[in-house]
DNA sequence: TTACCTTTGCGTCAGAATAACACAAAGTTT
DNA sequence: AAACTTTGTGTTATTCTGACGCAAAGGTAA
């Protein structure tokens, strides 16, 4: 199917801001540019749409072929339409956010391993287009989400312990949460289920397991700043 | 300047979701096609991006030119893929919601008179392509907005009273809120002020007229449904 | 083994925030 | 003028929240 439209349409195209959290870090994945604009320059991954693409069959396509990564949790962000954003011509990028466990994935197996890498958040390199903005903006919606719906298990294994859920908690908000009040909201919410179970074969202390209740849609809490 | 990249790009327009408050009622403006797809159906108003265009300037183009409408508050909603949305071949839109004051615009006057209406939200006609879709997300985004932003404010003249106030949340929210504890949690917000002046030659009541702090950009406050 | 430290789960309590509601002053209607 | 409606301003009981105590259990070091 053809684009009806009389003048030439801009290219579209979709930019990933891929987080992961691993070692109590938040991280951002980025791509190694090999070709001009912005050659050696760090970027957000992402790809032109193809004909009768969707936006998120474009993001699981980049996912897959790039990445290597398959069923993650993906959210639309904002669409950015600066005329001057990629400096071979007018290009729009529809912006979607990812959470990933990069325990579940391999990034540094593969021919990419030199391209592909997890930044810091608070470590960025300088980015390539006006990839900047759209990180920023994903780490705004990032934080303002997981205070009132819980995303946040979308970063950590399918069983984690209170202690993770809270650490994960604090190193994104950056800043400090009352451990015996953060359990109690979480718990109150009834999002999460304490499973019972222990973690075996750790070196450390052993706390109790979780698990995020997916049947439950409607419930609410709310994690102050 | 032109697109670069290979292939054909899908077509790209903007519609926009306008709400309008007056007499109690929260309304949409839409547009009766007269052409085909849709020919004779309601749809929201909305362009095509011209080269060079920005998303907000083609929305400001559509108010302006076809409503006759300058400096609107709007923001940007989502972006709207789906393949089969437009009979006519492959188009994106990017939808934004606008709130204007009926009663500052005119639509009643020149030769659109006719495509243009004001439609409850309650009794809204079949729409064509996927506005529906869009309308509903604007609705569920504006609702969201109003607990805890002052956006309310943009649908009422530059001086409102309480009752107004209270009665437009009522109304979007679609529920029954105390009337004292709403005030005092816009008041405690700082958000309003009170001018002390009243409303001169009406016929009802005089309530206290009330304004937007516009130099207030940080508080928060919290209508609960 | 024992003494000591750290972590986890659960609980308490005072202060803040909220929902429900009372009341008087002033305008409107009959 | 009497009755009613509306508005501005409380008050109060309850809930929610933040700050913090404590005991049990795991780990560490002598």
């Amino acid at each position: 199917m053809k684009p009806f439209h009389s003048y030439q349409n801009p290219s579209l195209a979709v930019d990933l801001v891929v987080f992961g959290y691993s070692k109590q870090q938040l991280a951002v994945l980025l791509l190694n540019r090999k070709e001009e604009p912005f050659k050696d320059r760090w970027v957000l991954p992402g790809a032109f749409l193809q004909m009768e693409e969707r936006f998120r069959d474009t993001c699981s396509r980049v996912l897959k072929t790039k990445l290597g990564m398959d069923d993650v949790y993906m959210e639309q962000l904002y669409s950015f339409d600066e005329p001057e954003r990629d400096p071979r011509g007018r290009a729009i990028a529809v912006a979607y956010y990812a959470l990933v466990n990069p325990a579940r994935v391999a990034i540094s197996a593969g021919n990419m391993a030199n391209d592909v890498a997890w930044f810091n958040i608070r470590e960025l390199p300088k980015l390539g287009f006006d990839h900047h903005a759209i990180f920023e903006i994903a780490l705004q919606r990032l934080r303002s989400k997981i205070t009132y719906f819980p995303v946040g298990f979308e970063l950590l294994d399918e069983l984690f312990t209170m202690p993770e859920l809270h650490e994960l908690y604090e190193c994104i908000l950056d800043t400090t949460i009352d451990r015996r009040n953060f359990r109690r909201k979480i718990m109150d919410s009834e999002y999460i289920i304490n499973t019972g179970n222990k973690r075996e074969g750790a070196q450390n202390r052993h706390p109790d397991l979780y698990k995020f209740n997916k049947k439950l849609k409607k419930n609410s809490f709310q994690i102050n700043v």
